[in-house]
DNA sequence: AATTATACAAACAGATACGTATGTTAAAAC
DNA sequence: GTTTTAACATACGTATCTGTTTGTATAATT
């Protein structure tokens, strides 16, 4: 039963995403090959053959969906210190569209989410690791950037409101995808930045109250 | 071999003990009963003896630790409207006080964020919601009293400041326990929670800037 | 048109884990 | 002091999963 390479392509890709829906509701872990194999109307014999093993299929389908799932924010900020916080707040409540819209990329998320890591799936959480750390020494650039010129509210220094926004968005996402999505993840979540991001600014009944005085 | 009552009870406690260590290193569905086993220096029939399986081993061990690690807020908040921010505050930095200073909890903690859940952990995840929502009617609650009396700035209502609060405390805790605690749980945390707090109060210049005009 | 390599399915072998059944020893019970 | 029973250890059978090997039909190659 050879198959042309077009049809080849077709059943490795039918393999991911049966995979994506297997490890998404059993976890990585306790999911078996012959699972991912039934799920996708294959036997493990071709997924021996496209894959080397689980770690290596899950490799695969981690490297899929990575790189648009990679950064909220992509690039260093060039904008004007007034739009900065403006410019994050409007970058991270575009990932959460983009994150409530697509369930390929919430089911990726959800298995990384759960997923011990601790085995053989270090390089993936390397890879986080180093994303993340980009994403934060980024962010720090920013809000210095709105703070060296007046808009980042006293209260707050950059690695603060780093903190204070990753770990907001963090929270959000564990809590929208581990706790079964109970609530509307890009309204709630943008409502809640919209609140951060107000405190991030000088308030503008200060604003106004201590220019009045 | 037949041991007393007392040894019983403490080989019982060693494999809960060892149950924690194994279950953490390793994650719930790949650890083996006979790793905890060797682990406690037992074979799996005093496992078997004193737990019906696995599932039942792993919430013995949610129960042990469950008491204490239950809720940041215990009951009904009766405190005065001025002092009740204060006390929320308060209450969520000892509550990460306690956590930095005790590894039972981590481990516990950090099993539980790595779970699965899906397959017959239902009950665990079931009564975490439930504790979760009880405690979110009492910071709403809370955070109402304050709003009531003019202690909450107009900026947050009692629903948004329970949510970022949440996040906040969630976020924190999974980037210290999932990601290998790079950072000081309890400093950099009540540093979070203090900014956030000062964000939630009428800022003093707004309030006299308005008095005063 | 014959050959070869591809894309799998099916069969096989080894390891591992689970649950149970059985054995054993010493503490309790009487 | 004998019997019973609690507290395990050991042994067994079975299911499952993994990785590899072998088989096979057909596309691609020549």
């Amino acid at each position: 039963m050879r198959r042309t390479k077009a049809e080849a392509e077709e059943t490795r890709n039918s393999i991911l995403n049966a995979a994506e829906r297997v490890f998404f509701e059993k976890g990585v872990s306790t999911a078996s090959l012959d699972d991912v194999a039934k799920a996708a109307g294959v036997t493990r014999g071709a997924i021996y053959w496209h894959f080397s093993n689980k770690t290596d299929l899950f490799l695969e389908l981690y490297n899929t969906v990575n790189l648009p799932l990679e950064d909220m924010i992509t690039r260093e900020v060039e904008r004007p210190a007034a739009e900065v916080l403006c410019y994050i707040e409007k970058s991270a409540g575009h990932w959460l569209d983009e994150l409530a819209a697509d369930e390929h990329r919430q089911r990726i998320f959800t298995i990384l989410l759960r997923c011990a890591y601790s085995d053989e799936l270090l390089p993936v959480l390397e890879k986080q690791q180093e994303v993340d750390d980009r994403h934060t020494v980024m962010l720090d650039n920013a809000f210095a950037k709105a703070k060296s010129e007046g808009f980042l509210n006293g209260n707050w220094t950059p690695q603060s409101a780093t903190k204070a926004l990753c770990w907001m968005m963090e929270g959000l996402c564990s809590d929208w995808l581990l706790f079964g999505r109970r609530f509307d993840l890009a309204s709630e979540g943008k409502d809640g930045l919209k609140r951060l991001f107000d405190s991030f600014r000088q308030t503008p009944a200060t604003a106004e109250a201590l220019t009045a005085s």
